[in-house]
DNA sequence: GATGAATGAGCTTTCATTCAT
DNA sequence: AATGAATGAAAGCTCATTCAT
């Protein structure tokens, strides 16, 4: 009858757009239900729960924000480069995507207290375990200060979620140099 | 009979120790019944409902917050002075109560979203004000960059909020150091 | 200080105000204290409760208007005068006072079914026996038909209840003219 | 297992019974549910709330009655006939479920003043304006005293509902004999 | 794959009333 | 005569989840 209709990808797509609404709490699987047009059993043959739903939107989340910034995955590169484009890739994903941004803040709040995202918290973990590991052999190769990893983090990326959590949106080519003024003072505040 | 009662204190003080163990959103006005010992009636004789509760500790909490860090509130304090300690009292007042600092933070999350916290967000809102006229002022001195004032905030405050979420529990001296360093970080970031 | 405050009329008229506005159930302890000014303690000084306050109201209401058909009560008038008196002066007194019209029929209907109201239901009850006894004695006169009261009580009054509940506001002249015509139905409906 | 349970009906009569006995205000939603076996959740599944309950029992009762007094409806009916079975049939229906007339009358008070009502409210004015196109028909031909439809209808139906309020119920003969002294006034209180 | 009825603990809040001071 | 803190039962309603069909 009609185009086949994707369940999943319509269940998905209808939660996303109620947790950048009213955020994740404040959603119901009632609301879900409505907006996507399927049935509560429909919902539960797909998903786990609601904590699943959100899970399954925050995978695609970083995915997609990682995709972005591939440059700053590569592990050869060197810590001026990788840490700029981290940085920069975050600022502009969040500027472009700021209700995006606020749900994946929302997400790891409510992470870091419920067991019910324990699965989250520890993909977030694993993340940090992997930047710090990272920043150990920078390091040791003298190009940036030693310091212990969640400061270092705190130094590079906290300005950008802060600025991310208050700020309006931009026209682009203001995005553009906020980045980039982010990205030299992540660098200057770690470089060696 | 008993000691004097002040049923009003009581009932903040249990308030404060649930949300500080569970959560805002997940502390029920029967959990702070059942620790305050006081009747339901009695919470809502004193205190509009939960939110009212929140917003009393907010202001308990801001006013301690800030007779702290009373050095910094000095309007005619050089900016790097003031900045400094403002860094620092926050860094080593978060260090010091912990829950509380996680505590602000997840009211702040609420309140710019929910509208029955539209008291705490205009407070929080005035802040800002009060910042960006203190800022712009330095910024006429020539002693700091010219930002605007939501990217400067980000730059001197951001690192510490980071990480006050994700660090640990540290050692006083710890502390100290590690306060003294975003300090400094703070103000290279927007100094001239 | 001040003109002798009298307490307990103060009360009064506050809670006419309340039952008025927003009618008596919907209507408050909390509510009357606030617009009275009076503490909690202070209006339970004066009154048993809330349906007490009802009833001092229901008194009140029930002198003036049995005042302004006094004619209507001499137990030697002939029935054509005493019952068109009767309609005329309740039909007149509803549309001169449509909330209190509206607060009576409330108050009834609660009378009618809730056991807090014993002493209203009973007072309603007292008016109506004393009403078939004095139609009783028209009929012995052939001044009237001879009916159940009940029933001779409805083809009276009926329609100036009904009229009351639901017609709107009208321009004096019409009332008169409205008070009239409903005056001379009543009579054509119960004469011999 | 069991008979097919029709959850929705159990519900609906289970409400009937309760509001019948105690009166919409009066009762629970926890008295429905006990009386019904349904749990919370399923009420609220079906109903949207309380006042959905009584609105479904409204359309009911509605159709019920206007389904007995048919003829009634007959638009090209002489309006003698029709007034007269109108009145007959409000009355005799009143008389053998006195209850359910009781209901429909606190219903039609909470309707005229609580917001939750607004669709029984419209709903009833609708039957106004049906009733007053009616009504003006036969004034312009002759049938009856060209009379403000309110008043109309207050001299038709007022003695009715009056009766009914006020009333015992009466053995099956009498209430035949009462109807149709009802019917005759009614008549005569509006005939040219 | 899909449906939607059913669950029931839990939620925040209201309120008339009491009583020590 | 006056106060207002204290009570606690009861209310209407939400919601994530389960499961028979």
């Amino acid at each position: 009858m009609t185009i086949k209709a994707d369940r999943r990808r319509t269940i998905l797509d209808a939660a996303l757009r109620c947790f950048l609404d009213k955020g994740y709490a404040a959603t119901s699987m009632a609301d879900i239900r409505a907006r996507s047009g399927a049935s509560t059993g429909s919902i539960y043959h797909f998903f786990a729960g609601k904590s699943a739903l959100a899970e399954a939107l925050l995978d695609e989340a970083v995915a997609g924000w990682g995709a972005a910034s591939a440059t700053a995955q590569d592990p050869d590169a060197p810590a001026e480069h990788a840490i700029k484009a981290s940085v920069r890739g975050l600022c502009l994903w969040g500027l472009a995507h700021p209700e995006r941004s606020r749900f994946l803040e929302e997400l790891r709040n409510h992470a870091s207290s419920s067991p019910e995202f324990a699965a989250v918290r520890s993909k977030l973990e694993n993340g940090q375990e992997a930047g710090a590991a990272r920043y150990a052999l920078w390091v040791e190769k003298g190009e940036v200060r030693e310091l212990p990893w969640p400061v270092a983090y705190a130094l590079m990326l906290g300005p950008v979620y802060t600025f991310l959590r208050v700020g309006r949106p931009l026209p682009q080519a203001d995005a553009d140099d906020i980045a980039g003024l982010f990205a030299e003072a992540a660098w200057h505040a770690v470089r060696s």
